[in-house]
DNA sequence: CGTATCATTGACGTCGGTCAATTCGTGTGG
DNA sequence: CCACACGAATTGACCGACGTCAATGATACG
C-alpha cells in the first residue's frame, strides 16, 4: 500500500513500470514489456498526496500529467459565486490533466479525496512520447472515447434524470467501475470516501436532497450507507431504478 | 453549397481533400499537403443528408465515421420512457462517431438538423490510418481534449447554472463557436435551426421554460429571436449573464 | 471532553414543470 | 389568392420536485 516517505507531498523512489499495478487499465497498456523502459525514462517519479490536497487549480498552468496509481481524486469547476460542479471521480488507472493546449491555464481543478499516489510525467514530453510511440496516442484516443461514453451518461443524468435516478445511477456505475478494476473481489461493500455534499455537487443536487434520496433508496432495500461505506444490497434493483444499461458499459 | 445529386442520401463524387473547406478545423489539419492523398484513398466519399435524417442510432453498430463538412447535426440519448437528452450540437469540422470499441453498438444517436454534407470513412481503417500517420492520432487526442473542455462547461451548466444562465451560456458559446470557424463574418445575426424543444432537451429544460427564459433575455435587450434566427444584441452582457469566460475558450 | 465536520430531519419557499388554450408562420392544395 | 393544416411559439394557471434555512444528532479526533 502507500508508504509514507516524507510527510509533505514528497517524491518516492521511481517504481519500476513492470510492477505498475494499473498498467493494464491505464495508458501504458499500449506498450509491450520491452517498450516500458522508454516511458519510464520520461517519468518524473511517483508522488504521494494527502487527502484534501489540490492536484492542480483552475486558472493556473500545469507542468505535469498524472497517472493515478492509488486512491481517489475528483475534478471540479467553481463558478464565481462559489457554486461547485464536480466533473468526475477519478479512480486508479485514470490519466489526469491532458489538455489540448498544454501551456494554457487549466479550465478546472482537481483535488485528492483519499490519500493517493500518482505517477508523474512532465507535460512537455507527452507529444514527443506519442510521436515516438503511436500506440500511446491510439491508446489515449481509446481511453478518451471511453470517457466520452461515461460523460454522455453523466450529461443525461444531469439533464433528464430525477434525483432518485441520478443517485441510483451514480452508485451502480461506481459499483461497475470498481468491478472493472478489482473484479469480483468487490463485494456488496464499497468504500465511499465522499461526503453527501460531494455527491450533491457531482449530481447537481444539494446535500440535503442527496440525504433524503439516499434514505429513499435505503428504505426500498436497495442500498445501505454507513460510515462512508456503501452496501449495494440489490444491484439489479438499483440498476433498474437508475436506467443503467450494463450492455453499454464498455469493457474495452 | 450543397448540390443535390440524388434525392435520397446518395453519394456524391469524392471531392479532392485539397479543396476541403473544413480541413483546418477537422482531423485532417494534422496532415501536410502531400499526405492528404493517403487519407483520400481511405475515404468512401461525400454524402448529402436531408434535414431530419438519422445519421446513426443508439443500439446499432456503425460501420462508418464522419467528418461534418456542412450543416448542423446533433447527438442525443433517449431514455426508456422517451425523455431525450441532446448531448452536443455538431458544426462543420466536427468528427463524428468515434468509439473505443469500434464494433460495439452505439450508445447514442445522431440526427441531422439542417441539410448536411459529410465526408465518410469506413471504421475499420481508422486504427490502421492512425498507426500509419501518428499525427492523426495526436490530432484526434487534441480534438477530443478540446471537446472535453466544452463538455466540462456543459456539465457545469446542467448541474449548477440556472435556466437563465444556461440559455445565455448556450447562446454565447454558439456565437463564439461560429466565430471560430467563420471569423468576424459572423455578425450579430445567427441562424438557429433548432426548435425551443431542441434547446430544452439540450439544456435539461422544457420548451415552455426555454420560451419564457428567451423572453427574459429579449426583454433585457441581450438578444432577439425571430424565424429561427438569433440576434446577439449585446454579446458582453450575454456573456456576463452566462458566466462565460472567453479566456477559457480554447482557440487551438 | 470540547470542537469540528458531517448526517439527518422538519418547515417552508421557489424554480422550473405540467397542462392546455391561443397565436403565429409556413407550406399546401384548390 | 385564399382556406386550411400542421408544427412551433407563446402565454396563463397551477403544481411539485428540489432548494433553503435551521435545529439536532452522530462521529471522529486531539
Amino acid at each position: 500500500m502507500i508508504k509514507h516517505v516524507t510527510p509533505a507531498a514528497g517524491k518516492m523512489m521511481v517504481n519500476p513500470c513492470e510492477a505498475c499495478e494499473v498498467r493494464e487499465f491505464g495508458i501504458c497498456a499500449a506498450l509491450a514489456d520491452d517498450e516500458l523502459n522508454v516511458v519510464q525514462s520520461y517519468k518524473t517519479g511517483d508522488r504521494v498526496l494527502a487527502a484534501g490536497v489540490e492536484l492542480y487549480a483552475q486558472g493556473e498552468p500545469m507542468r505535469e500529467l498524472f497517472n493515478l496509481l492509488e486512491g481517489w481524486v475528483f475534478q471540479y469547476k467553481l463558478l464565481e459565486d462559489g457554486r461547485r460542479q464536480i466533473l468526475k471521480i477519478l479512480l486508479p488507472g485514470d490519466f489526469i490533466g491532458f489538455q489540448p493546449n498544454l501551456d494554457a491555464p487549466m479550465d478546472h481543478s482537481a483535488q485528492v479525496l483519499t490519500e493517493a499516489r500518482v505517477c508523474v510525467f512532465p507535460r512537455d514530453h507527452i507529444n514527443a512520447l506519442m510521436r515516438e510511440h503511436p500506440s500511446l496516442a491510439i491508446r489515449l484516443t481509446q481511453m478518451m472515447a471511453r470517457e466520452d461514453q461515461h460523460v454522455r451518461e453523466q450529461i443525461t443524468s444531469l439533464g433528464r434524470r430525477t434525483a432518485r435516478e441520478r443517485v441510483a445511477y451514480f452508485l451502480i456505475d461506481l459499483f461497475y467501475r470498481l468491478r472493472l478494476r478489482h473484479g469480483e473481489a468487490v463485494g456488496a461493500k464499497i468504500p465511499l470516501p465522499l461526503t453527501q455534499e460531494h455527491v450533491g455537487d457531482l449530481l447537481g443536487l444539494t446535500s440535503v436532497h442527496v440525504n433524503r434520496t439516499l434514505r429513499g433508496l435505503r428504505e426500498d432495500g436497495l442500498i445501505d450507507v454507513k460510515n462512508r461505506t456503501l452496501f449495494v444490497l440489490n444491484p439489479d434493483g438499483l440498476a433498474e431504478v437508475a436506467g443503467f444499461d450494463e450492455t453499454l458499459f464498455d469493457q474495452t
